[in-house]
DNA sequence: GGAAAAGTGGACCGTCAAGTCCACTCGTCG
DNA sequence: CGACGAGTGGACTTGACGGTCCACTTTTCC
């Protein structure tokens, strides 16, 4: 079954999951059916079962792994390096533009609420998804706390999810809209309340200078923006 | 037609709507058919397309209509006083509250992504609440500008923008993972990143005094993994 | 080179849900 | 009171979709 692939089954399976994938961000999960699949990867029912034999159900999950695994990737080497301001923003900007290119589309979302309760594997694949990526930001801001960029009297564990939340929320909202405005605004935003935080470094100035980072703690305000 | 009603007749027509709602938050649109529709309400197929001639599209934006009026309704009166402190700490708490209690439900995102491209008459309907939503809380955000308890040098309606991301994300992670903590996360940053703003007065709206707001010292359950 | 395994094609079936139709009841108004 | 239209019930039609089956071709490996 699936222990023996040759090559050409692969690049089958590969095709199915691939053209579905793309199916379900034009036309929805709902609005696709196997069939759809089969013509647009012209593959047969025979195939799609051979190599999903759960049908549907199996499909939609390995899709769902596929897309889940790509949003990370489209976001490297940035979101990988958030080690200076200028990695922060470049970050914003690849995420902006991924998500721009994207226009109406993003899998993530269709598939998320697609599923209310139940599919359990489908909800691994999410909260596996949404957990790494949260993991990325937080470790970006503590690398940031770490060189002294960002005051240490922060959980960056709660800033991530905070940005986290506002980028799902930029992305659920140009879904529903067409406008990206608010996915640039929560990130801007919520980049900009990082600069804020008190303790940190001078801005900008700063470059590699050690470690220190939490010496002081002596919250002065930080300054005007 | 829907044009001469009877009291008989609305009443059947909103327990329809009523019922679909309940049933569209319980099983998802998607795993919900007419024929259970009109057992859960105690009609029949007749009497659904006698009030919506258009067949499950047509009640579908009657739902969604029904459920937009309810997700502003619910944060009254709360959403349009935001004037204090206070009052935005209230509205935050009632979001909270109200989504917790919701649990994996919210029709919003449902509907949302479960019309890709397509349906303008969802799209209007989902776009009017945003709108709405996000005018009220610039609103709010304004009159704390006007009384002096948020400096003025900051856009409102930028603010207001990545507030209700923010707060959107943070409702669809919840319905991804069932965790509320990101929903909490991005309100309580946000409304932190208002009291940061540099030029307001003195805070002196009743709670404890302290430039960093609730940023993100105080006994916020540790984030992250 | 040939046999077994993997891959492929497409007809076929059962189910289920959207939407139609018509017969019937009930309320209201002349 | 009686008739007309609003309101109601549920059987029926239609079609799409998920899933099955089997005959056939290609690859792989001895």
């Amino acid at each position: 079954m699936a222990t023996t692939l040759t090559r050409k089954g692969r690049a089958t399976r590969q095709r199915i999951v691939a053209g579905a994938a793309e199916l379900f961000r034009e036309r929805g999960v709902a609005g696709t059916s196997l069939d759809d699949v089969c013509e647009a990867t012209s593959t047969s029912k025979s195939q799609l079962f051979h190599y999903f034999p759960d049908g549907r159900t199996q499909l939609l999950a390995a899709v769902a792994q596929h897309e889940a695994d790509r949003v990370l990737e489209d976001q490297q080497p940035a979101l990988d390096q958030l080690t200076s301001w200028a990695a922060w923003q470049a970050w914003r900007d690849r995420v902006v533009e991924r998500y721009r290119a994207q226009g109406q589309s993003c899998p993530l979302a269709v598939l998320t609420s697609q599923l209310g309760p139940g599919s359990p594997e489908h909800q691994e694949v999410v909260v596996g998804l949404f957990s790494r990526w949260e993991q990325k930001i937080a470790d970006g801001i503590r690398s940031m706390q770490a060189s002294g960029q960002i005051g240490s009297s922060t959980d960056a564990g709660r800033r991530a999810a905070a940005l986290l939340a506002g980028l799902q929320g930029g992305v659920l909202i140009m879904l529903a809209t067409g406008e990206i405005a608010h996915l640039e605004a929560a990130l801007d935003e919520g980049i900009a309340a990082l600069r804020r935080v008190p303790g940190a470094a001078q801005d900008g100035a700063g470059g590699p200078a050690g470690l220190d980072g939490r010496g002081g703690s002596a919250a002065l305000d930080g300054g005007g923006a």
